[in-house]
DNA sequence: CAGTAACCGAGACGGTACGTCGAGTCTTACA
DNA sequence: TGTAAGACTCGACGTACCGTCTCGGTTACTG
């Protein structure tokens, strides 16, 4: 039951055009180079109004990042081949990097969490989770089809698997396509000697 | 043969004056509230010696990541069992990250990596190098030592390693045991079914 | 019809107050040791706030001048006697520079006049030449009245005496009353013989 | 007797670069915005150099001044005719103005001399009475010749025809040859009806 | 349908920090 | 001892943003 306060309701054109500005800088510039005025200028927006709805430059890049504004999502197939799958969305994730606009986005995502614990909090809570889910999802099918040990560590493997591409994107590395393999190869089958 | 220019020369007390408030100023504040007049101050140096040395705000950073002003190391140790010596590491690095001027600056320290390309590079090559190749370093003598399979994918466990305390880090998670040895377990013996 | 544009309107107070302290400033430490951010500490005003209004630091101080808020007007009186009233105008003036604020702030503004010609300019439109009509008005009637004659060059005279002055305040030399005397002599008798 | 101290004798050629050097800027910028630092790089010498021999800013432009190196000076003639004399002084004085050089470096001058009681000191003991003295003696020669009255105020008129020049200077006004009559005929016959 | 409450753009406000430049001092190596 | 070079502290410059605050004006619910 919404309360229905008098008043003029919040302009949806001006909610999207700061959140467009927002990618846009951000994108272009990074987080901390970030600027309320140009955001608000490229909007075509006072000032006030972004300040209105979002306390702190912080909590705008927050709302941006858990809507569909800022970051693309890479699914996770199910083929029937669990390593086959983890393998693709690993190398589509890493190539998805590549594309500048994404990997900038991603690197000034990254700095805002590393800044403040509410971002942090928010990003984990409603971005890092949903892939957290997916990966965990696809894996106990797996599990379940036999090709995953049933006492595996699953939680531990998608860990590894976003930790990877945190990794990378930080080191700006390319995603070399034998390290790919590796890597998959590791989660699977491990370093020790066969048992 | 040194070249003995004429002039003065670069006062030593100066540098590590800045470093030291450097340190303090992104342990406290973090990467983007990181004001140069406030450490000018703080080193009790001004403003332009800073900026003759230092031209960025990132080449600062940089030169104080890379030196021992401000990270800690965590050793490798060699007990003779791999799997332990991992294991420990892991547990130190993630509890290092508890005391909480470390979590403050690491978290700097990947901002400014996330910002700037070429603290991103310095940063890879003079620090992440060394616990790369520490750890590759205990592996392959593991390997030789039959704890650790002649072909396996040494260079990504260290990246997973790596990437696992970065994720830790940026989610600003506890070190749960539990998730430690699950980690551990993984690397060490995948999750795919035993062959 | 007054355009009203929108935003926030120009604070008078604001106004005022860097007014104000730029005359204190400049009185006290003269036209090139002025400092805007000691004025905008002073007038507890953001710097942007001048440099919003006033492009240069001469601009600044042309609109200090040609408001009441720089210079006291010394008036020229009208006793019927104008050799007497002349006389009093430039004994008054000088005297007024014996305050040792307004010595400075002339100074100061003499200072700002040989450094900037756009200064010059506003000073002469509005401020010299009040004095100058003012004079100039007081000598014509002593003209009508038949104390100076018809042909009497009274632009000259009006320059002669304002250079006086001038010259007095750069070489901060006292009023000497004889002087004075000699002055006005000269203006009135000349120095050719009696014709 | 010279004392011949031990060390290296003071470099003519550095002082005279130095001064060069401060006419140029002088002459292109004007006195506040005079820098050492581009002086004693014009000049190809250390600033301590120029620090060692001139305590201020203001000291260096006074020395600059009271040489030959700063300003032109008007020689006053004697053709026999006193008015002429000084006629021609008057408007040989104001079309050097025109020079924008000699302008420039006229006006910088008084900057310095608003700004600063010891340079005004030491302009008013070097330069200005040399022309202070050139036309008193120039009109004392007239007085003898009967040219101009024995109880004529030579003082004030040299007062005058130097405050005259100043005020033309400050003004930036050109020397109006009907004007520059006016002047004379002033000073000579003054502007009292006729005795 | 008039009031009025909440919104909107524009833009000025007090501040903080930026990166640069200049003043005046000090410290080298060399002459 | 004097000199060129150049690093030093201090402080001002003019610009850019921050987050707040009026302005005049626009919706849209409410009495």
């Amino acid at each position: 039951m919404t309360t229905a306060r008098p008043g003029r309701v919040r302009s949806e054109a001006a909610r999207l055009a700061i959140l467009d500005a927002t990618r846009d800088e951000l994108a272009e510039r990074g987080y901390d180079k970030l600027s309320l005025d140009r955001i608000a200028a490229a909007a075509g927006v006072g000032k006030a109004t972004i300040y209105r709805w979002y306390p702190h430059k912080g909590a705008l890049v927050a709302e941006g990042m858990l809507s569909e504004h800022l970051l693309p999502r890479v699914p996770v197939a199910d083929t029937g081949d669990v390593r086959a799958d983890v393998h693709d969305w690993l190398r589509a994730s890493l190539a998805s990097l590549r594309e500048s606009e994404v990997g900038g986005l991603i690197r000034a995502t990254i700095a805002a969490t590393a800044e403040d614990a509410d971002v942090a909090a928010q990003y984990e809570a409603r971005v890092t989770s949903l892939t957290r889910t997916a990966l965990s999802d696809r894996l106990e099918v797996g599990r379940r089809a036999g090709r995953i040990r049933d006492d595996a560590p699953i939680a531990a493997m998608v860990e590894s698997l976003i930790g990877t591409v945190l990794l990378h994107v930080l080191t700006r590395r390319e995603a070399d396509p034998a390290a790919l393999d590796a890597i998959v190869g590791l989660l699977f089958d491990g370093v020790a000697p066969t048992r």
